[in-house]
DNA sequence: CTGGATCCAAAAAGATACTG
DNA sequence: CAGTATCTTTTTGGATCCAG
């Protein structure tokens, strides 16, 4: 236990603060789980049509890491038919400065980019 | 009715500005290279040492990849022991705003991710 | 029907040895 | 010093099946 903690603390003491970034946002489709849930709560099948080029076993393996990460979080209502919403949470929010950049640089270069 | 084919149409056809950026920076250490080099040039080596964690085969993949896209140039001196550096180029530096933003978030965060 | 799990193939990433 | 070549492991993609 404390091997694996004074580890944690090497790791993070020669880490750059844009790896730490990485870490929860690295992985494919996270960000634009994100910036899907930006603004509003959605269900499941919402972000699946947001994401229309992701599969259904990779968006819930991705928000389960968001979840896990303390980023989003997932609200299962016991109805039938079933019904889950996710959200970003307080933490979540925080990176909204981050995507709100990829957004603009995006906007500016979409035409530039093939 | 045409209205509502037409949206849906417009929606699905249209990619989200933050995914053109994604494009851009998706792959892994990608983000880091050019946090590295955003302010220097600097040698292959160099950057070696200072992404630990990556592979020197990762390392010349991603590199490539970033001068395809015109982000980074590569300068090769003909000279023995050979000579490469790396650079942002003008388009790369346009990322910079984006990277920053990762940095001030691992600024702030670094702390509270486990 | 919605949300999720499982199996298998393909692609990306990692480790390591070798070269001009 | 700056790469290649090759092999193993991990991540992602697709299809299919399951529970309520």
């Amino acid at each position: 236990m404390t091997k694996k903690i004074n580890q944690n603390i090497e790791e993070k003491i020669e880490k750059c603060p844009v790896e730490t970034a990485l870490d929860v946002l690295a992985g494919k489709w996270k960000i634009l789980i994100l910036w899907y849930l930006r603004a509003e709560t959605k269900r499941f099948n919402e972000l699946q049509k947001s994401l229309p080029r992701t599969t259904q076993k990779m968006l819930i393996q991705k928000l389960r890491e968001l979840e896990k990460d303390g980023i989003v979080h997932r609200e299962v209502y016991p109805v039938v038919p079933p019904k889950v919403e996710y959200s970003l949470t307080k933490y979540g929010e925080t990176l909204k400065p981050i995507i709100k950049q990829l957004y603009l640089w995006g906007e500016i270069h979409k035409n530039e980019h093939t």
